[in-house]
RNA sequence: GGUGAUGUAGCUCAGCUGGUUAGAGCGGUUCACUCAUAAUGAACAGGUUCGCUGGUUCGAGCCCAGCCAUCACCA
């Protein structure tokens, strides 16, 4: 019976380009997930958008000098444009500027408000005099009142590393202004009363011990162990309202709306798709499995304190008995550095994703990021690792593979897949052995052991290889033309259950094979972008479309005679030369230039 | 400072509830092959024995304690 699988991803901030660690961490596991699951004829809704709110958008666009509005948007449409890109099939990329977004938000705020999880406290504040508000903390240096630094930071002192109260810096300053008077001055604001949540939230961790992350279940047991209210209101003046008279000046905290975009993101895509009841299949289905796919620093907000607004607001926009679903499993990454080296946009350490699509085909970087993925521990993107992983596994074992046996097909077949009479043993037990994947590599799968499973596959890939190495049919040609047709039939079969096999890594790749062995249609469907309009603005968003998807995780069914098309190798074999080039790049500003899609 | 993780061949990583000569891929060496983007296959070499120190045990990479290094979160 196809399952309710609902993939929640974490959403970027849009205050600059997404990179290569963003894919590692979240998008790209997110992804193969995905689409193994769509292949599998399950129901999927994966969904994520760009975080718009917040103080490191407000920074970035004082800092290129436009609105956070025209900043934000600026980078959701680049974001949209690079993942359609490199193939990250959500259902819904969206934003949380959005109508339905803030509506969400709010109704589950007044919803916390009116079962009592919601207090206010009152706080003391820097309060600009000049800017005449409450300055964020990353607005706001000073000196450490630990080590008497005098450049720390309003959140943390670069000096000695120290986490800041920022009301205890001595003679805090406004970054930005040095003339500007800062002075202390009371706040109130609501606070979300985790501590209420605690034995729910112990029983639903102990339920899911079993199939989660060693280390994602230990760090959340602890965090519960001593939670505390948070204020999820914050004095800015860029976010969503606070739905009650007199707190205009108000917005609420990031933590506490981005994390609402799984679901109201799951509500948009509903409305978008003309079914709007239909997100309930995942939300309010007990059979449905939520994963959210995020990297190692978010873990708590995704464990606890989403689970905690979850059990908070059950019922919302429900009559029915079933509670709001709360995660599956949280598989967090750790994260992937640069050359040894942490990633850093001060620096300019980083690989921006932008940047190499223009140079790689998508399928090479999806394959190297896949291969070094950070699943247990933090990994490495190295240049001569991407090289060597490329040209050595990804086009020698599985590229080559193809293009040895279509191209030989091709010229010696009459352009078909060679027609048999019967099989051989060892043709018929490579087969039983490759289909197998189905099985391992499914299963390696579904308990988010991605790099494994790559693993399963691509050992899979060099039996072939093997077997074409032992049957010989460039020999067998010559002497019995029959028994190369049979193992070259064999070996093309081979490659089309490959294909599926691979499929959620190399989506791109698998449809060119699709292509080369004679088939029509696509093996999954159409990543689009699409504009929708509400009330007063519109939104423009990356959809998955399912319509014409046509591949299914199932054994190949390859008919004897099928006309091939024209041999093509799959991947463009990399100069060595690269290792340097992109070297020299690191630590090199970069223009964001214009993102082409082809 | 607290919590959770990580530290295993040149590189990237596996090693389940402790048990024979510690594994894989890539890289290296040699050989074979020639259908293939000089791609493929086979064999071999490679860890001062698994960060360091000590302990438990008949026996520890796997358990315990302390320490060192790295990462994240919290204070």
């Amino acid at each position: 019976m196809a399952k309710y699988i609902h993939v929640s991803v974490a959403w970027p901030y849009a205050n600059g380009d997404l990179h290569v660690g963003h894919l590692a961490g979240a998008y790209l596991p997110a992804d193969i997930f995905a689409r193994y699951h769509r292949l599998r004829g399950n129901h999927v809704l994966m969904v994520s958008g760009s975080d718009s709110h917040g103080t490191p958008i407000l920074l970035e666009a004082g800092k290129q000098g436009i609105s956070a509005r025209d900043l934000f948007e600026k980078y959701h449409e680049r974001f949209l444009l690079v993942q359609q890109k490199v193939g990250i099939s959500y259902d819904l990329f969206t934003h949380t500027d959005t109508e339905n977004h803030h509506r969400v938000s709010q109704d589950f705020f007044t919803r916390l408000l009116e079962r009592g999880y919601l207090k206010i406290e009152t706080q003391t504040l820097l309060y600009s005099e000049l800017e005449q508000r409450f300055l964020p903390d990353r607005f706001i240096e000073g000196t450490c009142y630990i080590c008497g630094y005098n450049g720390a930071r309003g959140d943390q002192c670069d000096n000695c590393g120290n986490l800041m109260e920022t009301i205890k810096l001595i003679n805090p300053r406004n970054r930005d202004n040095p003339q500007d008077q800062l002075v202390p001055r009371q706040t109130d604001h609501y606070f979300l009363a985790l501590e209420r949540f605690i034995e729910e939230l112990n029983a639903y961790l102990e339920q899911h011990e079993s199939h989660w992350r060693n280390h994602v279940y230990n760090f959340s047991r602890n965090f519960v162990k001593d939670l505390h209210s948070r204020p999820i209101t914050r004095d800015i003046d860029w976010g969503i309202p606070i739905p009650l008279a007199g707190w205009e000046d108000k917005k609420m905290y990031v933590w506490f709306e981005a994390v609402i975009g799984y679901f109201s993101a799951s509500v948009e895509w509903a409305r978008n798709q003309g079914t709007p009841e239909a997100w309930k299949q995942w939300w309010y289905n007990p059979q449905s499995e939520i994963y959210n796919f995020i990297g190692k620093d978010n873990i708590p907000f995704h464990t606890i304190i989403w689970p905690a607004e979850l059990l908070g607001v059950s019922g919302l926009y429900h009559d029915g008995p079933e509670p709001l679903q709360l995660p599956y499993d949280v598989p967090a990454n750790e994260f992937m550095n640069i050359e040894g080296q942490k990633f850093s946009k001060s620096r300019h350490h980083a690989i921006w994703l932008a940047d190499i699509l223009e140079r790689y085909q998508p399928d090479a970087v999806r394959y190297y990021v896949a291969r070094a993925m950070p699943e247990s521990t933090d990994s490495d993107f190295s240049w001569e690792g991407f090289y060597q992983s490329v040209n050595n596994e990804l086009l020698a074992a599985w590229g080559n593979l193809v293009n040895r046996v279509t191209g030989f097909s091709y010229k010696r077949f009459a352009g078909a897949v060679p027609v048999i009479d019967a099989l051989r043993p060892e043709d018929e037990a490579l087969l039983a052995r490759i289909e197998g994947g189905f099985e391992t590599v499914g299963s390696l799968i579904e308990r988010v052991k991605l790099r494994e499973a790559l693993g399963e596959a691509m050992a899979l890939v060099r039996e072939v290889n093997v077997y074409l190495d032992r049957r010989e049919p460039w020999k067998r040609i010559k002497d019995d033309a029959a028994d190369a047709a049979r193992a070259i039939y064999t070996a093309l079969r081979a490659i089309d259950n490959l294909k599926t096999l691979l499929a959620p890594w190399l989506p791109f790749s698998a449809q060119h094979v699709h292509h080369l062995l004679g088939y029509e249609g696509q093996v999954f469907g159409d990543q689009v972008i699409r504009e929708y309009a509400e009330g007063e603005r519109r939104h423009r968003a990356l959809v998955y479309d399912p319509a014409r998807q046509s591949g299914t995780w199932a054994k190949s069914t390859l008919q004897p005679g099928q006309p091939l098309r024209e041999p093509a190798p799959l991947y463009t074999k990399l100069e060595d030369s690269i290792i340097p080039e992109e070297r020299g790049r690191l630590g090199q500003p970069r223009e964001e230039r214009p993102i082409i899609v082809p």
